[in-house]
DNA sequence: AGATTGACCGTGT
DNA sequence: GACACGGCCAATC
C-alpha cells in the first residue's frame, strides 16, 4: 500500500505524509489532503495536527496554507516558527514561504 | 444520530 | 490587500 492508499485512514495518510517532508520544504494543508485522497480535507487535516501536537514525530512547523500563511502553530509563536523553517532554508517573502520556490513537490 | 468545532480554501466585494 | 460568506471534511461533544 502507498501513501496515497484510500483505504488507509486519512488520518493515516496524513500523519505520514507530513513526517515525509523533506527538511527546506513545506507543503500546505490543500496539498496534504489531495495526497491524503481527499483534495477538498484541507480542514481536517489542520484538525488531526491540534489533536496529535507531536512536533517529534510530526514536522507541523513545515505545514503552512495555501497562501504561504503561517496558520496555526501555537508553540512559542508564529515568528518562532518563521525561523525555524528560515534555518532549514526554506525561502521566505515577509511574512510569508515562497511557494513557488520551498514548496514540497513529491 | 445530530450539532458543533477547527492549525482551511476559493470567490466576491 | 483586507474583509465577509459559503462550502467541504473529519474529529469531538
Amino acid at each position: 500500500m502507498s501513501l496515497n492508499d484510500p483505504m488507509l485512514a486519512f488520518t493515516d495518510n496524513v500523519y505520514k505524509l507530513v513526517s515525509s517532508i523533506p527538511r527546506g520544504k513545506v507543503a500546505t494543508y490543500q496539498q496534504i489532503a489531495t495526497l491524503a485522497g481527499n483534495p477538498k480535507a484541507a480542514r481536517a487535516v489542520g484538525m488531526c495536527m491540534s489533536k496529535n501536537t507531536n512536533p517529534k514525530g510530526i514536522p507541523c512547523h513545515r505545514v503552512v496554507s495555501s497562501t504561504g500563511l503561517l496558520t496555526g502553530y501555537a508553540f512559542g509563536g508564529i515568528v518562532k516558527k518563521k525561523e525555524k523553517l528560515l534555518q532549514e532554508g526554506v525561502y521566505f517573502v515577509h511574512n510569508r514561504v515562497d511557494l513557488s520556490r520551498s514548496l514540497w513537490q513529491k
